[in-house]
RNA sequence: GCGCGAUUAGCUCAGUUGGUAGAGCAGCGCAUUUACACUGCGAAGGUCGGGAGUUCAAGUCUCUCAUCGCGCACCA
């Protein structure tokens, strides 16, 4: 017999996260378990997750309370069964999205980013980033992040330089990589270019004008761009044209006076569409480009990058482009050559997914990677299953981005972000890789080479960051957790990240980067709606860790959650789960007050053996299996009906009685008592890691097979 | 235009290979020195969007219609 104990003091009032939360993660950053070379026993098999790094740009919102939940769950799961478990933290310099709330905070400030020094505004963004890093890391401990902060990387730090130096050099040896002029996606606001990606489409309805060129009626929505248009396209098989040949002149009157017009005759030309004739402008349209280059038309530019036209445009230079539209109509009217004007003319318009300003399709010179063979790789990679993805959904929806994927644009006239180790001739404009910064003058030509003045994309050196965490090409984390286990993130940037991951970590080293791709969906406000801060439903981590504890934030972010659709965060759901932990609590309080006198390896009777065989086994068996099918929301929801409807409600009720009993019936149900309190903490614990590791810390020491909980042995079946 | 989803209790959603519906919250009725009121017990609530088909059997598989949502790419 033990001597008799009183229980610990702190079970005798309710559970309150905020006493306990933060010694409970200083315990575990101290013990140095986060680090896999410190966790205790053999361990053989590494699961690694590389988290997605957080803009280091704000505070965290709900949707990084999701990712990090998920994360941890899987971490803790693997980490008790026995794995390497490693997850590599970091933050990302998030290039064009740093430097837009950068930007908005200037504007603030009376300031602009034009009437700055690169350097100076680059300086400025990097103590901005950095204290909004550490601000950021510490609100990713409070959720209960059990990653290796030792392992930590910043996007802009020398390693991941180097490593997207190295791509952007392989890239061009093996011809994946040209310098172009190319159609790009323009914002006027933020002077850079974006890609495909970055636009968003707005539906509108504008009016749509016919105008009377020369022989022929040609349809537009953008009259300002027409100044250059000296070529008509119709199709070669076009039978109301075929008096015109390919290449005559024709002389007519326009906007600004006499001009001579070519025919090109084109497949591009639809005769369905209107008259079955289009002037174009090759300048800004991306189809009008490619129309030009087929027959090595002459283009010239309209708009200047501030969205306002150029000289050609005579008296209307200057006038930016929707003042413009209205005047040349009027003008063209004027000269009786409006034919008439459509009011309701739908389409939908490209716009900067930042400041929603319409996208002005430019020229211009920029880097750009030829995709296709590092996508028909990924496919490839998907097809054989060397990288699945947790939804059916989300893998048909790879495929097609993937099947039909176009050149991707990575320059960006940004100043927050890598630049770009490249010579471009002021002359010719030919563009070439220089990483020793030893190239002077053109191959091409023989004009001088200047620094490219831009940055790459932020996705392009984000899409190498498998390959950075884990030390590419030469250090032992490679060898160890590369590939890595599973990706997980959210199904809004399968494109922007995880496909640009899977071609890039394929190309550098022919191995995918993961092998999993678990995506989660958004998250809305109780009413499905998506949060924003305009609408002002946006629900702060913090604010709910604070109400609820960390323990029942998770909760609500896993249970009713199944991978890839969104879910609705409601408040009162957490308090659930508030109400949760405070059960553990007392099942806890009731049982240590019960076993006081219990003696450790206590014979169970038949009826005690029989009632776990029938009951904690199935439970463990069932729970394990929903974490191997990353179902964490069945998982969770089934240890809370487990914990509450069976070892509160039925086995704690029926235990009064038989704890009254016999001498062998009491012990033996003490032992069941611990049996059932051990296994529930252990099975909860990759859901609400503060409360069942404050828990057992006040446990006696023979109850446990590990003094901390996060390391102790993934309960079994026997 | 191309593609992908969704439609189940008042609300938010689960429902694994087909076997006559589940959870949380809300609501209703009871209980009150109980390990726990951050509680317990009880009852109510659904022809699983409409229609057709396959099957002994369909929320689940097939087709079709309707409504909603999302993604991608676009013109003149």
């Amino acid at each position: 017999m033990s001597e008799q104990n009183q229980i610990p003091e702190v079970f005798l009032k309710p559970y309150d996260p905020s006493e306990h939360e933060k010694n409970i993660y200083k315990l575990w950053e101290d013990s140095g378990y986060f680090n896999p070379d410190n966790l205790p026993g053999e361990r053989t098999e590494a699961f690694t997750i590389v988290m997605p790094p957080p803009n280091a740009n704000g505070s965290l919102h709900a949707g990084h309370g999701l990712v990090f939940t998920i994360e941890d769950t899987m971490m803790r799961f693997e980490r008790m069964r026995g794995k390497k478990a490693l997850w590599l933290p970091g933050a990302d310099h998030a290039g064009f999205e740093t430097q837009v709330v950068y930007e908005k905070k200037l504007q603030k400030e009376g300031r602009s980013r034009f009437q700055m020094e690169p350097k100076e505004l680059y300086d400025e963004i990097m103590e901005f980033t950095m204290s909004n890093k550490s601000f950021m890391e510490n609100q990713i401990r409070e959720l209960g992040a059990s990653c290796d902060w030792s392992r930590s990387l910043f996007t802009l730090d020398e390693r991941v330089i180097k490593t997207v130096y190295d791509t952007f050099k392989k890239l061009e040896d093996d011809e994946l990589l040209y310098r172009g002029a190319r159609t790009v996606n323009w914002c006027p606001k933020h002077q850079t270019s974006l890609s495909n990606l970055e636009t968003v489409h707005d539906d509108r309805t504008s009016k749509f004008y016919y105008f009377q060129y020369g022989p022929f009626v040609i349809g537009t929505a953008r009259p300002e761009t027409k100044f250059g248009d000296k070529y008509v396209v119709m199709h070669p098989d076009d039978e109301r044209y075929k008096e015109y040949e390919h290449g005559q002149e024709i002389e007519l009157e326009w906007i600004n006076g006499p001009i001579t017009a070519t025919i090109i005759k084109d497949e591009a030309g639809d005769p369905e569409m209107g008259s079955g004739v289009m002037t174009i402008t090759p300048w800004h349209s991306g189809i009008d480009f490619e129309i030009a280059k087929r027959h090595n038309l002459d283009y010239e530019q309209i708009i200047n990058w501030r969205g306002k036209l150029l000289p050609i445009a005579d008296e209307f230079e200057g006038m930016p482009i929707t003042e413009a539209r209205e005047k040349i109509v009027q003008k063209l009217d004027e000269k009786g050559l409006l034919v008439k004007v459509d009011e309701k003319y739908e389409h939908s318009v490209p716009c900067c997914y930042k400041c929603n300003r319409e996208i002005e399709p430019q020229i211009r010179e920029q880097w750009f990677v030829n995709t296709k063979p590092l996508a028909e790789k990924a496919l490839a990679a998907v097809e054989n299953k060397d990288v699945t993805f947790v939804t059916e959904r989300d893998e048909r929806v790879f495929k097609h981005w993937m099947e039909n994927i176009e050149d991707w644009n990575i320059s960006r006239q940004v100043v927050w972000g890598i630049s770009i180790p490249a010579k471009v001739c002021t002359k010719c404009g030919h563009g070439q890789v220089d990483l020793e910064d030893t190239i002077t003058a053109c191959e091409k030509c023989d004009g001088a080479m200047e620094p490219d003045p831009d940055t790459f994309d932020t996705w392009f050196s984000s899409g190498q960051w498998p390959l950075c965490t884990t030390g590419f090409p030469d250090s032992d984390d490679f060898t160890n957790y590369y590939p890595t286990s599973v990706m997980e993130t959210g199904k809004d940037i399968i494109f922007f990240w995880v496909a640009r991951m899977i071609m890039l970590g394929l190309y550098r080293t022919g191995e995918v980067p993961f092998k999993k791709v678990y995506l989660h969906g958004m998250v809305r406000d109780k009413k499905g709606l998506k949060m924003s801060k305009s609408k002002g439903n946006v629900t702060a981590p913090s604010e709910v860790q604070e109400r609820f504890g960390t323990d029942a934030l998770r909760m609500g972010l896993l249970v009713n959650n199944a991978p890839g659709s969104d879910m609705n965060l409601d408040p009162d759901k957490i308090n659930a789960y508030k109400k949760f932990a405070n059960k553990i609590w007392n099942i806890t309080r009731f049982v240590l007050d019960n076993t006081t006198d219990y003696t450790p390896g206590a014979e169970h009777t038949a009826e005690d053996t029989a009632f776990e065989k029938e009951h904690l086994f199935p439970a463990i068996a069932e729970i394990t299996e929903h974490m191997d099918k990353d179902r964490f929301d069945l998982a969770a929801e089934k240890v809370y009906h487990f914990v509450w409807d069976h070892f509160a409600s039925i086995v704690i009720e029926e235990s009064k009685p038989l704890l009254a009993g016999s001498a062998e019936e009491r012990a033996s149900r003490q032992r069941l008592l611990h049996d059932y309190l051990v296994t529930s903490l252990k099975l909860l614990h990759p859901f609400m890691p503060f409360v069942t590791e404050t828990i057992w810390q006040e446990l006696p020491e023979e109850m446990k097979d590990q003094d901390i909980l996060m390391v102790a042995s993934w309960p079994k079946v026997e």
